[in-house]
DNA sequence: CCATCTTTGTGCACGCGTTCACAAAGACAT
DNA sequence: ATGTCTTTGTGAACGCGTGCACAAAGATGG
């Protein structure tokens, strides 16, 4: 998903793979539950089916880790949260600026999900000068202009862009050359970013175009399977029609 | 991403990789702009740099829905807006639902960038009693009561799930059991449905955990690097330490 | 101390996705 | 018509991710 580098230089250190990196925090979300429910030590089977994924990958998954299970009884719970949270840099605390105050990124800036894993909303920043001051989630909003200031003083390496479209690019370079190196965007553009800086992109509507080619999809099987059920002795009479209108103008009420 | 059903049966009707599913909207977005630019044509390698992937892969991943370029030309914008918003299924109107209305379900329900492309917001639905009847992006919320009568007398087949993560599953069930086939969840939760119902998620926490793994690593390597331009002569005088504390307690402040 | 039983950790095979590299196709000029 | 030049479409090689299947590890009970 990172769009300035799609090649990616081999995670190197101790190559965990990304795939790999992807799940851990849906492991650590599992992991967290049974944790609050005082569960002690857990199977690959029973976490893995909590997470949604196959037994046989979780534990490939944290075989990069280590081996932090024992055989014939599982893993420990407590431990392991602590493993993961330290492979995915949880221990430390990490300040998060939102940049765009509208919609989205008030509700972003309401969302309590971000404090329970380490990451801190250090800033709220929007262009309209009207919304400066204001308080957002108990957060006073910031101007842009203050963008470079806001970073450097409170350290901030991730930022997230939930301004229009158009605006976008250009807030991202002013991020990147404030010192910010991850980011996570809203908005939906392909940012471009100079190497060693990581976007991820989060865009509803292209989740929503997936969806609606699988719905089609069915839909159109369905009909498929209804026309043979029907025709079963019918020959085809006007077949060799070219690559267009496989799909026939059946569409669902 | 698809929750449910990790392992796909393969699409088998004309078996268009879901990895070029998943950018088919990356491309139809650059083309919709070049389309307003009333850009007649364009080459595989400008299209390529404007949706951010490799030229390569953008000309194969055409090569799956037909031939629709020239050679020595390139690409007609207008054609292929066309071709793939029909194997999008971009071409029919697709009504979604919403359920729960709170920060997020608000901001989704104020996107702009939903009805666009062919989504229509055909409902709001929550819990509270409260909501019921109050308009939110001029759309008046309905209650949960409602469900299953609204789905079905929209013939909505696609939902939006933005919860608490506790309601996810059971707001899922009804869904489905009212005939929802898609759903697109924001809740951090696993939702398990039964075959043949597409599950994507949207989880910002998870997004944010990944930056963060890699912002640890682009530190740690950042001091491993110090750490070997000073020590250049320095023996290893305590290794054989273990599969842990690999990373020394160097953090950035 | 040994047998049994559970569950991990991983070698291996397979399939999907990516990328290279190039022949073929066609536009365009002469 | 012929040649040149651009750009597509794709065969082939490669690498990554996934899942099976099983040996090794260790717990537990007698
Ligand atoms: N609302 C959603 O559910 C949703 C969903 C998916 C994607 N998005 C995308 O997220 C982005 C924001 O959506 P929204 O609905 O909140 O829009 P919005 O118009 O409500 O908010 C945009 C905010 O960004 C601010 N802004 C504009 N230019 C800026 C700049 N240069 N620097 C700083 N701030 C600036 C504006 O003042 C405004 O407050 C858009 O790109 C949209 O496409 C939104
Ligand atoms: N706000 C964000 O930026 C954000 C980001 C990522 C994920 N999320 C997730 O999205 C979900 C919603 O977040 P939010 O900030 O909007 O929360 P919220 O509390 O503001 O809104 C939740 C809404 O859901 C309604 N609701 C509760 N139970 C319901 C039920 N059974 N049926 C229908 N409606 C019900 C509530 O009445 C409320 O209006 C949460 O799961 C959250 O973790 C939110």
């Amino acid at each position: 998903m990172a769009t300035g580098r799609t090649h990616r230089p081999a995670t190197r250190s101790r190559g965990i793979p990304e795939a790999t990196v992807a799940r851990l925090p849906l492991y650590l979300r599992a992991l967290t539950a049974l944790s609050e429910r005082s569960v002690p030590t857990v199977s690959s089977e029973e976490l893995a089916a909590a997470a949604g994924v196959n037994s046989a990958k979780l534990r490939k998954d944290f075989s990069y880790l280590g081996s932090y299970g024992t055989r014939g009884v599982g893993y420990d719970v407590e431990y392991l949260v602590y493993q993961i949270s330290r492979e995915l840099g949880l221990t430390q605390d990490w300040p998060v600026v939102i940049v765009g105050i509208g919609n989205l990124g008030a509700a972003l800036a309401n969302y309590g999900g971000f404090a329970s894993r380490g990451f801190r909303v250090a800033a709220l920043i929007d262009a309209d000068p009207a919304m400066a001051g204001k308080p957002v989630a108990g957060i006073p909003v910031q101007h842009t202009d203050d963008l470079e200031k806001i970073i450097k003083d409170n350290g901030v390496s991730i930022g997230v862009i939930a301004t229009p479209a158009g605006a976008a690019q250009q807030v991202c370079e002013r991020l990147v050359a404030a010192g910010v190196t991850s980011i996570l965007n809203f908005a939906p553009t392909v940012l471009s970013v100079p190497d060693g800086v990581d976007v991820r992109k989060v865009d509803l509507s292209i989740e929503l175009q997936i969806l609606a080619f699988h719905e089609q999809r069915k839909a159109g099987e369905e009909a498929l399977a209804l026309a043979e059920a029907e025709a079963v002795v019918e020959v085809s009479e006007e077949s060799g029609k070219g690559p267009d209108g496989d799909v026939p103008a059946v569409m669902p009420a």
